[in-house]
DNA sequence: AGTTACTATTAAAGCGCTTCGATTAAACTT
DNA sequence: AAGTTTAATCGAAGCGCTTTAATAGTAACT
């Protein structure tokens, strides 16, 4: 078996080959002023006819930085919400690459207080900012941000510590469907929430109301779920049992806070015989691929998780590479996605392509 | 806002308050021998008080090592066999932290044969060796192979590169499946698989006509569709309309190579009201979350995800350590996880916690 | 021609660790 | 008591880069 024979090419063999310093070297290599065309040139030749790279620790130990870049991920964030979070991580990684930088995907248990529990590579400075996806506890955010860390925040958000967040756009997304069952007719239109304590979830609920009142209709109390401690589909299917067992006046439309409950409250339905849509109609939120697995499919909104991937590790770079510390919210585009649970008449739609569909950006400075 | 006020403590500030040198130190750090008894603990205890940390990039360089490992996965394995694959990774990331490494999770596209277009992290020395989750062209193993890396593959394998593999008991699971469809009184059984040349689909195929065989039935060629690029979601359905639609004789039971496929073709069931299980008894491989929301619930073959990618992390750690070559091939247990779609009558089993709880991870209870 | 002002290049120091060979102290020989 | 081993500690070199300050070279201004 041949192992790694030849030895890997260092800077100092570059310089030698060319004729020139060390330091001239590392001048091209980092794309500074006061080279000269033709140095830089023959320089940029030799690199590439030794196939020379530099190596990362020995930049790191100079530069004092490691270019890596930590994502954070509570680990019931990764295991259930899988699909969610791993394509943000996606669209993370891709532009990462990008720029130069690795990323660190760690997972933490959602409880973690103590610093001993946190990642190691804060303590061994091994990131050079912090991407964190999902709910964290505040205590997280002050710890990074005493390290001296730019963090960002995705799906989340801390309104005490002003700290830049990607999110999508809840609002519009709640709106977006309250008005298209409305327009089919509905007029007991129920929420199917969780724990208002995560932002993006009370933002699709206040959105909801908000919609509701606009359409002057009535919601009945027992029409709106929101004491379940997550948002996972056993509590979509506990809550639709909840809400829906019994011979209460029904809601004829529910609105769930995302796909996950929407499909346990379909799997509810399916064993209690309402049918979707006809007695119930169901729309969810995040456009999870299982919402196309099920029978009807799943109605929802559709939200650019790639692109909250890609946003967040360019804000983030922005911020390590020029040591501001602009704070922003950015939210990116939400669009619905009309399948059958909602009881519209329709076709398959064409997915929308390109990652990178536009994107509101509001910036406020501290 | 506060930024890194106190400087971090080096090698050297632990050597000072301690009285002793950089050396001894650096004895310590890393378990070497002749070091006092006494003398450790005094190190220990500074190291306590000043909360160091070794800084990775300056051990990189100094050892030649990055402390980090490559995991590879393709564009298309993530973002669509999804659920499967990030659970792997959960394993690997959790276990590659005990053993005090990083993971960089990369996912290239397929076709890459260039290699140019590898990732970076090679070129610069930054990972110590490589896990490749799923297929991979074989070239990929040549080029890692020369650059002198350990590799592991997991899910996948390559006969003629003799190279260590983790990957499920596939044989097992099959014969599994058809025992028990045949003790549901089953003799029609199909096979809904893709194509062969993926190891894993090609041994449960075999391992299925094996069982067939042991049980002295009849397979008509129509049963067995293996033409399938893919083992996605939408394969499943084409092969299922292919299979299915018509008048020709039908199986009355399918073992789908895996969930997406038996979704895929339950999907198609739905819509053309052939009833599962009554007119069709369909069965998966992998014990994927969607399974779980579909209606009836999916039968399946349940794969320890996470363990496939704890033991590739062990293994890889070990060839990393001790530059071993022992090349071999680890399969993890599987077992039957029998839910409605197969028409046995069963009820929930309560879920078991922990990652390693040695298999019967089983549903929720509602 | 002399001073100034750049521009291009380089030598050398330093980043924080590991490791090898040297040194010293302690323990054992004969 | 002198010599020989062994155990514990340390000094210094080196890993491959970046960066600062110094130097040489050239053009521009008095």
């Amino acid at each position: 078996m041949k192992r790694s024979s030849a030895r890997r090419s260092t800077i100092e063999d570059v310089a030698r080959k060319a004729g020139l310093s060390v330091s001239t070297v590392s001048l091209v290599l980092n794309n500074k002023t006061n080279v000269r065309k033709e140095t830089r040139k023959k320089v940029q030749s030799v690199i590439a006819e030794l196939n020379y790279h530099p190596q990362r620790s020995a930049r790191g130990l100079a530069t004092q930085s490691s270019g890596n870049i930590g994502f954070i991920l509570t680990e019931d964030h990764f295991s259930h919400a899988e699909p969610f979070y791993t394509k943000i991580f996606l669209g993370s990684e891709l532009e990462a690459r990008k720029h130069n930088y690795y990323i660190l995907l760690t997972t933490v248990a959602s409880t973690v207080r103590q610093t001993k529990e946190m990642p190691r590579y804060f303590l061994e400075r091994n990131v050079d900012g912090v991407i964190v996806a999902g709910k964290i506890g505040s205590s997280w955010i002050e710890y990074i941000r005493d390290l001296g860390l730019p963090i960002i925040l995705i799906d989340y958000e801390l309104p005490r510590h002003n700290v830049s967040t990607v999110a999508a756009d809840n609002n519009n997304g709640a709106r977006l469907v309250v008005d298209h069952l409305v327009k089919l007719g509905h007029t007991k239109i129920g929420f199917l929430g969780a724990d208002l304590k995560h932002p993006s979830i009370a933002e699709r609920f206040n959105a909801y109301r908000d919609a509701i009142a606009a359409h002057r209709i009535r919601i009945a109390p027992s029409w709106i779920s929101t004491d379940e401690p997550n948002t996972r589909f056993e509590n979509g299917y506990r809550a639709a049992l909840r809400m829906l067992e019994g011979s209460a006046e029904r809601p004829t439309a529910l609105f769930a806070a995302n796909d996950a409950l929407a499909l346990g409250c379909m799997k509810y339905c399916s064993e209690s015989e309402i049918s979707i849509p006809e007695a119930l109609a169901v729309v969810g939120f995040d456009n999870v691929e299982s919402g196309l697995m099920v029978e009807p499919r799943l109605t929802t909104v559709n939200v650019h998780r790639e692109e909250m991937g890609i946003i967040a590790v360019r804000r983030l770079v922005e911020m390590i590479r020029d040591k501001s510390n602009v704070v922003d919210r950015t939210t990116t585009q939400v669009e619905l996605v009309v399948r059958e649970s909602c009881g519209a008449k329709t076709r398959p739609v064409p997915a929308v392509k390109g990652i990178l569909a536009s994107t509101k950006r509001e910036e406020f400075t501290l």
